[in-house]
DNA sequence: TATGAATGAGCCTTCATTCAT
DNA sequence: CATGAATGAAGGCTCATTCAT
């Protein structure tokens, strides 16, 4: 039952640390998460965490800069890659998939954005807005979106889009939200003189 | 060696917990506070904290309701007493204040809005929600409101509310918070006729 | 095969546990010692040690001064009653005391006197010195003993009969040991007059 | 990723790591030295320690023989050496060396004198003991000390010297506490005649 | 009802020692 | 011989909850 002992290079030991803890903390939430259910689920012993994280507190902000960094690499291309579609249209294309992800995050939403490292503002977060803000300034260059304040803009945006995947997941009804959510953003940030020029 | 045993109704003793509760919660957080806390603040034994809360859980709960219930019937009162300030003016004015009772929790908003009973949605959140519908249907039927479907529409303002405070609390610059939360609103939900009239 | 639950007044379970530390302590030593021996020796649950001691370094200056202060109040008491006897033979008799004493303390000499709490100088470490300095300084006083710089002395003095009573302990020679050891004391402390009265 | 192996004779690895050892311990004492401390000092890999001892407990002793024997060594040769001086002064000589060394011991005195190791008595202490014996032999032979039980004696003396050091490195107080020490050792072990004959 | 001493499961963290490479 | 990643048994400490008084 006891696999032997597994000798791998630091840093594929730290990926495979990593992915079970993102993939435990998805299921169960950091509340009834602990370190042994991490090792466990990486097929290393409990002490073997400690190699590489320095705390519990030390996993979560890897966590989220691993998470971060994945989904902003992939919008990042993928929005460069979609401009041919029209700034606003490659917009709400985001918009619908960034609610996706946070439906997928489960328990890690917890983990990452509350409890003891909600203030440690770190790299990873702050180029996660740094990225809504570059996506609404090239909205705003190319007059496909209103002229906001980016800076603040950003934050409302992840707000509305976060309350939004959060009434699906209660709710459940993903149609009916998405409706009243793109109201909002198109009301709020799309360029008027399109509409006036259909 | 006289042990002091304060007897008071029930009621009373219940209240002095709660209130005690809000107390150390605002000024340190869910994470920083022991059942002991609360007794000591409230002038009670630690056992008596079991005689009217079954667990730890269950105080956070009844703080919630108590202080959504204690805001709302407030918010109620003071909103149908503005009437004569038209519906949008009074609107405006609820929503700063509802910022300022955010960014008062303090400590309280982790402990109320996200951890363990962040799920539990019983009564006061549900009627927290429905003053906001009952406030944006008012608003709707004097044509001061777009038509909007409330219900999705009340979370979307609870978020936006939300993370405007926050944004505040992290930034200090509330003005240009307030500035672009309002453009936001204005866009979305004030009725366009109006602007036009002027 | 569990007693129930024994609830005691706070000195009672403190001098529980403290009793049960010593005798612990006394049989294995600490290095060999944990928390849950004590509690189990005392009766009680491993929590209930930290209700009475913050910490297991607490734990050892609070017996450390247990057993000093127990010892001196005897000593003080004796000498004093002993004066009758001449000054030099009731210090004779003390010295031989303190031996035994040491020789009984078994593994709570390296507990109290050697590790971390080594150099905690507290009330009780400093007064077993000044109960010394105060014998000498009584035999110089009275023309028994020669006069020395008695702090100075105290500590050799202290060192003189803690090294006798490792020799006894060891060797297992007592009445040799004890007899070089008077030699010593006889010639570094004795007012020679007396020899040459003879 | 290239590893560096530093391929050394058996003995010359060893006593890197002895000397690493002492140096550390010398510097942070037993409660605070790991045995990757020691091997980072050494510049070998953790695992490479347990080539060369068999536990941590081994080490200790091997650097309590270490010490001892390079001190013994010194001191044998230079007490003939001095012999011309006379046999007392080169036996103060000698104490106050000697006294020096365990000033200049600092952690090394915990790691050696107690905690695991304390009573594993071989060779080397015994002979540390021998020296002694052997120099108190010389001095009776040659009528400048006094006769007494030496294998006592030793005991006693390094007990002495052991706390005129405690004390010098705890009140600073250096020349106070070497006077009151020659005072017992003059009285104590030198021989009458001579103060007579002076 | 009220008290507060007592409980003990649970968790994080350390580190001597092992062993695959 | 050497390496250093991996192991896992310990052990200190916390604190929600219980219960004898």
């Amino acid at each position: 039952m006891v696999t032997k002992r597994r000798r791998l290079t630091p840093d594929a030991r730290r990926v495979e640390l990593l992915e079970a803890a993102i993939a435990v903390l998805r299921e169960r939430g950091p509340a009834d998460t602990r370190v042994e259910d991490i090792t466990n689920a990486a097929g290393a012993a409990k002490g073997t965490f400690y190699l590489y994280f320095p705390s519990w507190d030390d996993l979560l902000v890897a966590v989220r800069a691993h998470i971060l960094e994945t989904y902003m690499s992939d919008t990042g291309r993928r929005f460069e890659a979609a401009a041919h579609t029209g700034w606003w249209d490659a917009f709400e294309y985001e918009c619908v998939h960034f609610i996706d992800f946070i439906l997928e995050l489960g328990g890690l939403h917890e983990a990452v954005f509350h409890g003891p490292i909600a203030d440690h503002l770190i790299d990873s977060t702050l180029s996660a807005d740094a990225l809504i803000v570059w996506i609404l300034e090239e909205g705003i260059v190319l007059d496909a979106c209103r002229p906001v304040d980016t800076a603040v803009a950003a934050r409302l945006l992840f707000s509305v889009l976060h309350s939004t995947a959060d009434g699906i997941s209660q709710s459940g009804h993903r149609e009916r939200a998405l409706e009243s959510m793109f109201d909002l953003l198109r009301r709020w940030l799309r360029m008027p003189d399109r509409e006036e020029m259909q």
